[in-house]
DNA sequence: CATGAATGAGTCTTCATTCAT
DNA sequence: AATGAATGAAGACTCATTCAT
């Protein structure tokens, strides 16, 4: 039977639809329920070309979480130069980030799905995020809505929050970044808080 | 060793062994890292005792998250029998589910990674969740710290508050269950803040 | 728990028990579809108590069959005196031999099933019957309703027509022995046969 | 071995050799003492490979009885049409649907084996070929050489018949169809007894 | 006499990965 | 660049059988 290199071939279209796919899977499906098999089917290729562009599973696996990481990790230290520099408020800061972030989300979906939600190692990425938070907060401890709460826990809960209305919100696109964005904002640093009664 | 019955073997401690392995190993490597031989192994016994008590591993796995949510749904039922009975404001209903929750998460860590982080359906549930606070929230509108932020937006970042912060002191026992409701409560509730300068 | 000998149990009656729910499993689903785990459950026994009354299920199930092989063979020989004292003639001893095997598979259904049916070894019995019919006709050719069969091919054929008959109408009690053993001596020994147009 | 494909290795003859040793092995030792591990070994390829063209072990062996079934109703079509055609008399078709059926068994020996002896739907196919017997033989009921029985019994005798013969002269090639097809007619159609002419 | 509890020894099946073409 | 064909390594699950009580 015919064997060989397909006609119209192109080594890097295969490699991106390989990719493409693979996030695809993985985002709904899983690390362990996506298989090889899935992917290459999806993508029209047998299991060999596979392994022509990726080591392997896992190492594709940890290269998205990787490649997740180092995009969200630029977004910091764009918005964190600004910061140093004077140029923005801490609360400037805040909302800066997190729309950048949550814009990044919305406009990859399944990677952020993967790189966020799923992976093992988010745990980490997610620790940096809220070391930035604290920082960040620290320097202007007027920030916070409430000189009660520990800085660390007012960072783990901004981030908790932001976690949930992503999944809610920014990968089914049902809210924009701005607006979301706006509406963390006012519920952690909002002083213009009308009376509660109880 | 021989076939047969084990020298002093009791059925039920067998049984409430393998189930604390499977949670345990569950909780810290997940479901498709936790394989039966590695539960029967840390249980010292051999795999088909496994399935002298168990159906499979997938049922186990399902049981538990079954457990889990049960568990978590009573606590609720308890407390919106006080919220309908007028025994309580929805202020107060916020801060009872959310100290009996994370008691309960506190007090069963592993169950609570498996039922509440890792598993599949752990969504429905949090839907679930959210659908309540909504519930209260809406009773009593006042309570919301703000306005302009919707109350379901606001659920699902509460919740997100109480996921993370679960994630970081609760299973770790960190911090107590009661500090950590009074300082979500706070944040989400609070009507005495301070200003906030920008 | 409870253990040890029940009340009101009696070993005699245990192993009765097993034997017949043995019999009916194996007749119904066959030797490996049916589990011991099947006929104790179907006795209302344990697993032990099987073992206390059989050394193994394989010997159980070759004990059955040898059952029935002695049994069948006893048959014959009552008939085979019968026939060697001159007291009948082949055809008679034909016609009763198969009156009264079929009448002992009327009236043992299940365990004709499997030793006549199932069992591996079934052949060496057929073979051994199929011998007897091969001696019979030999001593009265006559019988035969055509000399130009080889009463080899004949016998076979006879056998045949009896085991599917008796799948058909015996073992379904849809037919009494009397009636078939008659029409299969008709089949087979009926010298006045009608004239058959083309 | 190392992994990856054989040298010289072929599909499509990997499959073939694969399948034949399966039907081997299934007609001498039957479903359940068939082990892929037997196959694949006598396949010379290793496990998975079974798996690479075979659903399963159990799809493979309905595959089987499918396939046996499939061509032995084929050569019914065939003559059936004849016969409705005029183009043959019911004799006629009864010889000629055995012999073709007994030369499709004979070069089709371990098929048949487990086709026509071990499947477990066996029954069903032999009730449809009965019931052929049976509407063929109501056409011309003259046919049958003995009024007194019921066609029914006639028609399940002979299949009776024809199981038997070829389990003893066709399976083990002892005996051509042609012969045995003109026994089995001779034994049941012959009208000119005792003098049959071959 | 009978049971509760356990296990040895398979057996099928899956999946990522690799070789030869 | 790509595929057809194959495999190593494991994993879930089953079942007859056997101790200890």
């Amino acid at each position: 039977m015919a064997r060989g290199r397909k006609v119209n071939s192109n080594g890097e279209r295969s490699k991106q639809l390989l990719l493409e796919k693979a996030i695809e899977l993985f985002s709904i499906n899983g690390y362990y329920e996506t298989k090889i098999s899935d992917i290459v089917t999806a993508a029209n290729v047998t299991q060999p070309t596979f392994y022509l562009y990726f080591k392997s599973k896992e190492k594709l696996f940890s290269d998205l979480n990787e490649e997740f990481k180092r995009n969200l990790l630029s977004i910091f230290s764009n918005k964190l130069e600004c910061l140093s520099k004077g140029n923005m408020t801490a609360r400037e800061f805040m909302y800066e980030f997190i729309e950048k972030a949550l814009t990044y989300f919305y406009e990859n979906p399944n990677l952020t799905k993967i790189g966020f939600f799923d992976a093992p190692n988010a745990n980490e990425l997610k620790d940096h995020i809220v070391n930035l938070f604290i920082e960040t907060m620290k320097e202007q401890r007027k920030l916070t809505i409430n000189n009660n709460i520990e800085i660390n826990t007012l960072a783990h809960s901004i981030l908790g929050s932001i976690e949930r209305l992503t999944l809610k919100y920014i990968l089914t696109k049902k809210e924009s970044p701005e607006k979301l964005a706006k509406d963390i904002l006012n519920i952690y640093f909002n002083n213009n808080q009308p009376a509660l009664t109880n």
